[in-house]
DNA sequence: GCATTAAAGATTGTTTCCAAGAAAGGCGCA
DNA sequence: TGCGCCTTTCTTGGAAACAATCTTTAATGC
């Protein structure tokens, strides 16, 4: 038994992304500021091409615009595509749910109810919305595949990406998280029993709530 | 009236993804072939780096893995994944469809007309596949378009990417031209009398018949 | 003879340098 | 003064060389 520790090298441009992805969805990038490849290069202390294939990378996230022989922007979004994605996230997601309940097997309720308490306990960090944020989506992600949809969840995981900046808003400015806690459970309860119906009613109503939050948010020039 | 031409100016990277982007899709370069990035560049007579470049930019659309230090391969798709695929862009765009039929403008009808008359003078040139499927996502997102949500515009776009090379199998082996044809014209007469409800039906059936052509031909081991 | 290990080869990741395109400012001309 | 062209400068795109990683092969020890 050899059990040789798989060493996982990241490269520089995985890094790079990794960064940037970071500071755009906390908004320390702000939307359509341009993002020069040498000031990036000289602040991470690597060369211009890791930093051109990072951006190139966040370009397919739909987290930069990028264009040739101009530059990368942060992109930024209006009150409508911002609609447009939960929308379309409440569609896929409730119709991933409802194909997922009834496989579901004990391991992943577990693995759910752990990453549930993750959550929890990690609200209570207040800086640790980026933390949050990534346990939100391994909760949902616990949930859906056990539909064995894989592109289907790689889908949804691009739009929870692009909508991530958005929820992280709504979480810091309208106290979102202790509703959010709740629901959670709740879903978790229903997928238990396998309420299908119930189960997917909740969810389509957890993520187009937050879609209006964030458009009142946005509407009230609270950015 | 200076009309000056906006000469567009494609990068090598670009010119790189075009080329790569045909060969996977018309069968050229096997699903699972290991694509060397020197072999490719001299090929094409650039750098490795457009090369890099071209290949992240095809693995974001799907139709190359590219793993850290190992190299890049054409993506294999198995039947479940093709069936996924096209269930996923069955409920998408069916969506889109009923959105987008209240809003559609003549402009928008008269374009799809037109793209339907090329479409129909295309097939007759045996070896136009791949304008025919170029053309055919030009139909398509005609009649998108005016729902005005780019967004999901774009994810129906990636998922159509994917299933390109099986649509090709399906023209080529099961001749599927002929009964597209009739579906189009049909698509297009429900849009222009706003018939949502027999339109998205069509719709539906024209998207998974296709789906379950493909998932015969491929169980028939005709590939 | 077999397994483990070490070295060679191949392939990818990265840096450095150069070329090409785009934007900004200055110059001439009406 | 205002318009158009040209030059200058800044930024990005690309090529060649270098370094790091993985894979294969061969050698070594048991």
């Amino acid at each position: 038994m050899s059990r040789t520790t798989p060493i996982v090298h990241k490269t520089r441009t995985q890094l790079v992304v990794e960064v940037l992805r970071e500071r755009i969805l906390s908004g320390d990038i702000a939307a359509g500021e341009p993002l020069r490849q040498s000031a990036l290069a000289e602040a991470l202390n690597v060369s211009r091409i890791p930093v051109r294939e990072a951006l190139l990378q966040l370009e397919a996230e739909g987290l930069v615009k990028f264009e040739p022989h101009k530059g990368a922007t942060a992109t930024v979004l209006s009150v409508e595509q911002v609609t447009e994605l939960f929308e379309l996230r409440a569609m896929i997601e409730t119709d991933l749910l409802a194909k997922a309940i009834p496989l579901l097997q004990e391991a992943d309720l577990e693995k759910a109810e752990r990453v549930l308490e993750q959550l929890e306990s990690a609200f209570k960090h207040e800086d640790a919305v980026a933390s949050w944020s990534e346990l939100n989506t391994q909760f949902h992600t616990c949930l859906y595949q056990a539909a064995n949809h894989p592109h289907t969840l790689e889908v949804v995981h691009g739009l929870n990406t692009n909508c991530d900046r958005y929820i992280r808003l709504q979480l810091l400015l309208a106290g979102g998280i202790p509703a959010a806690e709740h629901e959670h459970r709740a879903l978790l309860n229903h997928c238990k029993l396998r309420e299908t119906e119930k189960a997917t009613a909740l969810l389509r109503h957890h993520i187009l709530h937050a879609a209006m939050t964030i458009r009142d948010l946005v509407a009230k020039q609270v950015v």
